[in-house]
RNA sequence: GCGCCCAUAGCACAACCGGAUAGUGCAGCCGCCUUCUAAGCGGCAGGUUCCAGGUUCGAGUCCUGGUGGGCGCGCCA
């Protein structure tokens, strides 16, 4: 619809250059927006402002102009002239309610683009070590992380999500020493407990059932314990399955779900770490210095230069993750994004420097990130401060258990991802028929449950069934609910450029709304069979909308509640 | 001290590439269930968009300088 209006009015300018009026050339695409005052219409462009200067003329004339040029059509019902020069459509209802012909024909597909034409993009997000559980943060990072895959999909990109994570190095050996300190009735704060040690009670749980001589299964390993307390690289390797397990159950009960873990230790057993080092030395971007190996980032625009291998020989923590993302590089993704917390936003410099000064020909903004800021937990009135070695902790699983997977998941991507978020406990668990996913979820149940009256009442009935009789649809919320589903497409086409999945858990509310409101003021299923089967189309197109936009934030759309 | 992010109603947050009278939920107040789900609807109230300048037809949005908060500035990850 908007796309119609944008070739009308360039049908205009094309008539006003041949007239004379405006002289040839450069001619931006004419910019349409939904207005936000329904006195100003349904659609407004500000054309004759941005082309009055090379007009020559005032903006409200250039504007009267363009109107009387706007070609022979059935789309716009009425053109106003208003304020500085803006030009305000209304849209006619046959028009405005051709979206429910579209909506039902396209069914999930409504929305879906192909302009990612296939392309592989590669999604990283996650990426907790195992050394804890996943706490909100995490979750944050998963729902949105998940979203943007969803997004990527719908938008015709072949997507691929991965979950990198450090299975070796010294917060590894921290965690086995923590487990062996509990195996030797060692207790945090005791002589003897390990110099930043894990201090959580999911420790002691682990050294249990190590000391049982457990199985553990996790996405990518099975190990059994061999009990020994002695062996610190047994109890190391147990634990670090043991907690990817515990994170995979997570992950699972959050609906969220990779193509691949990539794991830290790969890249040294394949060699790359080595091959990327030995590269970045045979370019000429490193030097030695206080018996550590340096890498001039500050050649990559980095404000000091950073150590790649240290004094006592071992890498630092960037120089696997030039290795890592060189790897993605050659696997072919051409795109690759990757979503992570706010607090590691210093790698993002190290990590494009290493990969510039391989050479091979990476583009300078390669990769794209995805930042999200901190969530704070309040519980009590109180902010809870998340430490895993203090073990003072709020679990993902803790929100899932308590306020439920589609509420936690909701919340987390209903923000943009720039702004820090209060996650606020006691409300969501209190007063979670409060909260804004169940209104969404509500509206959606309510027309699976007037669909379902509907089979009853009318004979083979289906959706479509009100296609001829769209035309009874002329009361105010009627055409509102109409406007509102139209605007979909864009929503998600905005949210999919932008990498901001918050866009559209804003619209469904919207959409609820708009379909509440409607549905308190009409009868869906009245006597007048007509009136009955076109508002039936109209609600299923709703459902419709509904449900692929739940989709792609990967939570539930309910037939009943 | 330097870098990144943020500052919008009592609270939590929206606002597309700079558009017209800045919206939504919660909290507060007043109404609406003999009707397809009241987890809903209608109405009222609530604002110097942190401050000071600048850019222009037009600024919550862009620029400069402040103030306040978060994060980072390890040979930790």
């Amino acid at each position: 619809m908007k796309d119609q209006v944008v070739e009308l009015i360039g049908g205009a300018i094309a008539q006003l250059i041949t007239d004379g009026i405006l002289p040839e050339g450069d001619i931006p695409t004419p910019q349409v927006d939904h207005t936000r005052d329904p006195s100003h219409g349904d659609l407004a462009t500000n054309i004759a402002m941005v082309l009055s200067k090379r007009a020559g003329m005032p903006p409200r004339n250039l504007a009267a102009a363009v109107v009387e040029r706007i070609p022979e059509n059935t789309v716009i019902s009425r053109c106003d002239i208003a304020g500085p020069g803006f030009i305000n459509f209304h849209i006619s209802q046959a028009s405005n309610l051709d979206v429910v012909r579209k909506i039902l024909e396209a069914g999930a597909g409504f929305g879906r683009s192909d302009e990612g034409g296939g392309k592989r993009v590669q999604v990283e997000f996650v990426s907790a070590n195992p050394t804890g559980p996943l706490h909100v943060g995490h979750g944050r990072g998963a729902a949105i992380g998940d979203a943007l895959c969803r997004l990527l999909d719908n938008a015709g990109w072949s997507v691929h999500s991965e979950f990198y994570y450090n299975d070796a190095g010294q917060q590894i050996s921290n965690l086995a020493l923590s487990v062996k300190a509990r195996l030797d009735g060692v207790e945090p704060g005791d002589d003897g407990w390990p110099k930043d040690g894990y201090q959580g009670d999911y420790i002691r749980e682990v050294a249990r059932a190590y000391a049982d001589g457990e199985t553990v299964a996790a996405a990518d390993r099975t190990i059994e314990a061999s009990g020994d307390t002695e062996n610190l690289a047994d109890i190391q390797a147990f634990s670090v399955a043991w907690l990817r397990r515990e994170q995979d159950q997570d992950l699972k009960a959050f609906d969220v779900n990779f193509d691949c873990y990539f794991l830290e230790s790969s890249l040294y057993t394949s060699n790359a770490v080595e091959e990327a080092v030995e590269r970045l030395i045979a370019n000429g971007h490193t030097y030695e210095q206080d018996d550590a190996l340096w890498l001039r980032t500050t050649d990559f625009g980095d404000d000091k230069d950073r150590v790649m291998r240290k004094r006592e020989g071992g890498y630092t923590y960037f120089v696997p993750d030039v290795a890592y993302h060189l790897n993605k590089w050659e696997r072919g993704f051409e795109r690759v994004i990757n979503e992570q917390g706010a607090d590691h936003h210093s790698t993002i410099t190290r990590v494009r420097a290493g990969l510039q000064g391989l050479n091979k020909d990476i583009p300078e903004g390669w990769p794209d990130y995805v930042l999200h800021q901190m969530v704070t937990v309040m519980r009590d009135g109180e902010e809870v401060k998340l430490s895993k070695r203090a073990g003072s902790y709020v679990t993902l699983r803790d929100l899932i258990d308590e306020v439920g997977r589609d509420a936690t998941r909701f919340f987390l991507t209903a923000r943009a991802a720039t702004s820090q978020l209060t996650f606020d406990i006691d409300l969501a668990l209190s007063k979670s028929n409060e909260n804004p996913v169940y209104y969404i979820q509500y509206a959606h149940a309510r027309i699976c449950s007037v669909q379902r009256k509907a089979v009853e009442q009318f004979d083979g009935w289906t959706p479509a069934n009100g296609l001829d009789h769209l035309d009874q649809l002329a009361h105010d919320e009627e055409q509102a609910l109409a406007l509102v589903l139209s605007k979909y497409p864009e929503v998600v086409a905005g949210a999919t450029k932008r990498l901001e999945p918050h866009a559209v858990a804003n619209y469904l509310r919207d959409v609820a709304a708009a379909f509440h409101s409607f549905y308190n003021q009409h009868k869906i299923i009245d006597e007048d069979s007509a009136v009955s089967l076109a508002r039936l189309a109209l609600a299923s197109a709703t459902q419709q909308v509904i449900a692929n936009g739940l989709h792609i934030l990967g939570v539930s759309a309910p037939e009943a509640m």
